[in-house]
DNA sequence: TTATAATTGAGATAAAATTCACAAAAGCAC
DNA sequence: GTGCTTTTGTGAATTTTATCTCAATTATAA
């Protein structure tokens, strides 16, 4: 890795913005972007920006801020998205129905591959042209195909066994849209929570309170 | 309100969790729980438990814990959850089709009553009993049902200035499910982001480096 | 060549969030 | 009632995160 030291979650979820508006800003043909301007697109501050960055590296020129291309590259490769990753869905519900025929993963480096369910009636069957197989057989699939992240779309009541499963598949990165908000996963396994039911709650405390 | 000062976000966001392990325990007949336990199931600590329950005021009794109940009412009121919320979605896409028929926001007090589209094909029509308005009409239907959030689930492209219409229509908490990560809200409204492909790009990370 | 303006990178500083640590209850057993 | 155990609530200490500041660098234009 050309860097060391622990970087706080809450870097790399900015990184992960930066790079966004940085490919908008590709894709209108801007050269470079100074660290005001990318503050601005993600409603962040420019010494956020470059400090975010400078962890990483030194990207940027003074006096011209950061030319667009190098800086996608560079931050692609901090996040490691200068690669292809094989996701399993896990739950196909209405949620994961959803979730497997959302295109920006594919733009983004995301390929699902294979999906997991319990319902015999789905097995064998393909969705969206991936193939449902039953959930035992995930250790197996995933160790053919390398799968090293799964998204997990399943009830809450049944997530906390999925979970298990999952990780004993060799499954080293769960997003979890079970609602099931709070698993620790084992040290070298990574759990992301999206929980939009609990999201509308915090607007709720906002809306009462200001 | 019976409290004062300004309370992190992080704080709220973890008092939703709190309340979700209450009501799990409450459903289970289990009357009293410590902080440790609630911070075992929520991959808390003890202490902060603790600390975000103590800026709202004392729930505990010295040697046993909070009755669970009382808890769960406290944190209700807390988050303005003591109430029901009307909630407009705005965009009925794969995304927001599959939110709508989501029960959870029921059942915690989010009822959806009006869908807001572009797409004159729907409009006039109803979704899962909830009828389909032209996007014009929000600030008429959302005086008139006293609609004060929206889950908006539009293409990234078109969110910029839909979130515009939408604070236009006096909307004052904004769910994003667009994709487009960043709008810096008038101070009196508020927006949380739901970003599923920033996630997994964190996910990336986190597997590359460790 | 020299002034001017823009902007980075990073050390110093400030603010925010978390954890520590312990006195003060509260129940229980005897 | 006395001693033991549990667990809260909170001030203090610590750690983490964000902001500020400014010297150094780059391009530009006179």
């Amino acid at each position: 890795m050309p860097f060391s030291g622990k970087i706080s979650p809450l870097t790399i979820q900015r990184l992960s913005l930066y790079l966004r508006v940085l490919k908008e800003y590709a894709a209108m043909g801007k050269v470079a972007a100074s660290s005001g301007e990318i503050a601005e697109a993600t409603v962040s501050t420019a010494a956020q920006v470059r400090k975010d960055l400078s962890y990483f590296g030194s990207f940027g020129k003074k006096g011209q801020g950061y030319n667009i291309d190098e800086l996608i590259e560079a931050i692609e490769g901090i996040l490691g998205l200068d690669r292809r990753w094989k996701v399993a869905l896990v739950g196909l519900g209405k949620i994961g129905q959803s979730l497997i025929q959302f295109k920006e993963f594919g733009q983004i480096g995301f390929d699902f591959v294979a999906i997991f369910e319990k319902d015999p009636e789905k097995i064998g069957k393909s969705f969206n042209g991936i193939p449902i197989y039953h959930i035992d057989e995930m250790p197996r699939v995933c160790e053919e195909e390398t799968i090293l992240i799964a998204l997990v779309a399943v009830p809450a009541e049944s997530s906390e066994e999925v979970f298990q499963r999952v990780l004993d598949a060799g499954i080293r990165g769960i997003l979890n849209l079970s609602g099931r908000c709070c698993f620790k996963p084992p040290p070298h396994a990574f759990i992301k929570n999206v929980n939009v039911a609990a999201e509308i709650e915090s607007l709720s405390y906002y809306l009462t309170h200001f």
